[in-house]
DNA sequence: TTGCGTAACATAGGACTCCTATATATATAT
DNA sequence: ATATATATATAGGAGTCCTATGTTACGCAA
């Protein structure tokens, strides 16, 4: 029995593969990125901006993607220099900026989506009900990390006023929508929705209860 | 419905929520490695080389990590530096090197698995179903990717020749594995086990297919 | 056995990531 | 008002990561 980590735990097996599905999407990311002379940071900014019209502040960058708040400045003067976001001095407050992509971005992001890219590949390859259990699995994942404020408030039904889990009898469309007004199913659940306002935590709480429950 | 990239597809959404997941685990490789004066791509050779006593060519640890072979050559001599990491010139062919953990290299490692990390902690919050079905999902990823030439082959039971895949009418144990000749069960399931010995592909393909039934 | 194509690794050059520490200019609380 | 806290920028440094190219060394054929 010589072994490195307790590999009897399933817990580290499941990071290693992980780890091992993340190295493949980071080096899909190259390949994605590189074709627009970017890389995989940049790129992940751009992508990050897409959905956000009002823009972001610098640190808000740098917390959603989990590097310190000089790399974030780094790479969003990168950017910069290359026509890809703008800066423009956020309201009220003098110190703040807000980072908005540019319609060159836009073009940039349009442009990078032709090929389907292994990660896709590699997920269309799952069954649907396996698919749609790894979709509820990362949902639960991310909110941990949410509710233990280990990363911002992501932009989850998890976390969403307008999110009524079960509301329908209805087992392929159980859940509701308040901002559409339309009921949806598991497999139709949000990551990163940009209809998404962030409920309070008390109701946050019931909501997920409500979730688990199904 | 001025959407991105057809919010509607599941694909899309899983692969947001991996996105977000990797980011997490790779804030979390460089808090682990930092206390040790390194970063995360020298972290992942060390485990990488952990496992393989025979050590690896330089080859064989840029395409395990998906980098090309400079940035591979790049690493190891910054571990070559710290005396981490020792190359000897591999048997026969005098082109090669066989790049080697050493016992600082070892030491380094150990000391750095001392605290719980932040994604061992969010695996930890899901139910034992949810790990155990995560974990095969992986698998099956892993393996298509594999059998796709995207990446080599793992050290997975999937693609192990000792591996046989319901051999048992134990519903919790339901595997054999013919190295250690124990019955094992699905949350078992290896991901990288320093006994691999890969099966040929016809075999491959028939244990895969067993498997898949269960 | 000379020679060509190929394979393994190293080097060169360059753009950037990513960190910590610190400076600068507000904002806010006391 | 004054101290403290916040948003961003700068400075400095190690190292990642790429492409392109250089060195050897292998292996097979003419």
């Amino acid at each position: 029995m010589e072994t490195p980590k307790n590999p009897t735990s399933v817990n580290h097996r499941i990071r290693e593969g992980l780890s091992r599905v993340a190295m493949v999407m980071r080096a899909d990311d190259w390949n994605r990125a590189k074709t627009s002379g970017l890389n995989p940071a940049q790129l992940a900014i751009l992508e990050l901006l897409e959905g956000r019209k009002d823009g972001l502040a610098v640190k808000e960058v740098a917390t959603n993607l989990g590097v310190s708040q000089p790399t974030a400045t780094d790479s969003i003067a990168a950017l910069e220099r290359k026509g890809l976001v703008a800066k423009r001095s956020a309201g009220t407050d003098k110190r703040g900026v807000n980072v908005g992509i540019t319609s060159e971005g836009l073009s940039m992001l349009e442009a990078g989506r032709s090929s389907q890219s292994l990660a896709e590949r590699t997920v269309d390859a799952l069954a649907e009900h396996e698919q749609e259990d790894l979709l509820i699995t990362l949902v639960k994942m991310i909110r941990h990390l949410q509710e233990t404020d280990a990363i911002p408030i992501q932009r989850m039904c998890a976390s969403c006023r307008y999110f009524a889990p079960f509301a329908h009898s209805d087992a392929a469309q159980p859940h509701h929508c308040n901002f559409v007004d339309a009921a949806f199913g598991q497999r139709d659940i949000r990551i990163d929705c940009r209809e998404h306002e962030t409920a309070d935590p008390a109701s946050r709480a019931a909501t997920w209860d409500v979730f688990q429950q199904g």
